[in-house]
DNA sequence: GTAAATTATGACTGAATAGTCAATCATCGG
DNA sequence: CCGATGATTGACTATTCAGTCATAATTTAC
């Protein structure tokens, strides 16, 4: 095995392992031994847990943004726009379940605070911008244009975690019509 | 001090240490000493530490259901009661930081399957039968009911968090216009 | 083919921590 | 005032775990 592969297989096993059982409930013994590696080859590709935990946020992050911008199409008009970048989302999270909980624990931890990646920048940014153009003028949004950001975040993780939670037949459809409740409203028409 | 004051001051204190550095990067001895305690005492009152964190999840989950039912009118239409409902928890997160803070902590934690509160359960029926009655008969919660729950239970919980993290001077006029986000959908009208 | 450089190994260490328990203290009825 | 019941104490123990390091294996360079 080369070495990419090796610290590649690491962090794979590590993130089930954390996902499973969380970050403190999984010693650094175990994380080598489930991925074939003695505790020093661990130590010697990552500096100390708190580091192994930290790269693969970043990992995962990276994987993110690319898929995202990958899958994102150009629409000219902001109903689809905005459906295309939550699809991608919540599409990439359905297919990657560990990366996808795994961002909840970290998100959720207090490693939270260590660490903003990039990556997740540039989706927010590019979010934020077709948001503000997609929002009405008295939406709460334009005052606090930050909470459209929660929302739609919060949105999405409720859509992924459906969707891997329950079992849905048509994907796909499942996460227009959650976009559709996201973007119509709860009402009765 | 009485002796269930003792208890309660210990879980007071717990909270803010939990939700200030986590469960494990929280020792025990820290929560007797800060509780101006023995280690002692703390195992008296609670089996183990993991009974602790159980314990506060309860507590807190039942003090959420009273404010819940306290704060609730009974209107007789579907967004005024919808809105009530959001508005009693929402305010309550708001004033209860530290509870609220807790719950999103123990709800992402690998406690999180050990116990399902009664209290928990209430607040979902209530607001279960209000939504099947307040969706439109084309919406996704209609073939998913449960997942019109999971859409509410985040759109509180971005919204509190978001109250909490910024400094927002007309606290109701925040919660309203952000149920008015959850209630009409984001589409520029 | 061999020396040098790189990577892997896992027994070991020192620190931290959950939980115990024998001894002490407080309360209260009589 | 006394004795008994129950709460409190904190030094102590047994365990666990992150991280080290001297040695071994493997790869690379020539």
């Amino acid at each position: 095995m080369v070495i990419k592969d090796k610290r590649e297989h690491i962090i794979k096993t590590a993130m089930t392992l954390f996902v499973t059982n969380g970050f403190h409930a999984t010693p650094t013994f175990l994380i080598a031994k489930k991925a074939h590696v003695s505790v020093g080859t661990l130590f010697n590709h990552f500096k100390n847990k708190a580091n192994l935990i930290e790269e693969i946020y970043i990992e995962i992050k990276m994987h993110l943004r690319e898929t995202f911008l990958n899958l994102l199409d150009q629409h000219d008009n902001q109903h689809d726009q905005l459906q295309s970048m939550y699809y991608a989302i919540v599409k990439w999270g359905y297919e990657n379940p560990n990366e996808f909980y795994y961002l909840e624990l970290f998100d959720h931890s207090p490693f939270k605070n260590v660490y903003k990646t990039n990556a997740s920048l540039i989706i927010n940014q590019k979010f934020k911008q077709e948001i503000l153009d997609a929002i009405s003028p008295d939406s709460i949004c334009h005052e606090f244009p930050d909470y459209s950001l929660m929302f739609i975040d919060r949105s999405i993780h409720a859509a992924t975690r459906f969707l891997l939670e329950n079992e849905i037949e048509c994907i796909d459809h499942f996460i227009n019509d959650s976009f559709d409740l996201f973007w119509n409203g709860f009402k009765r028409k």
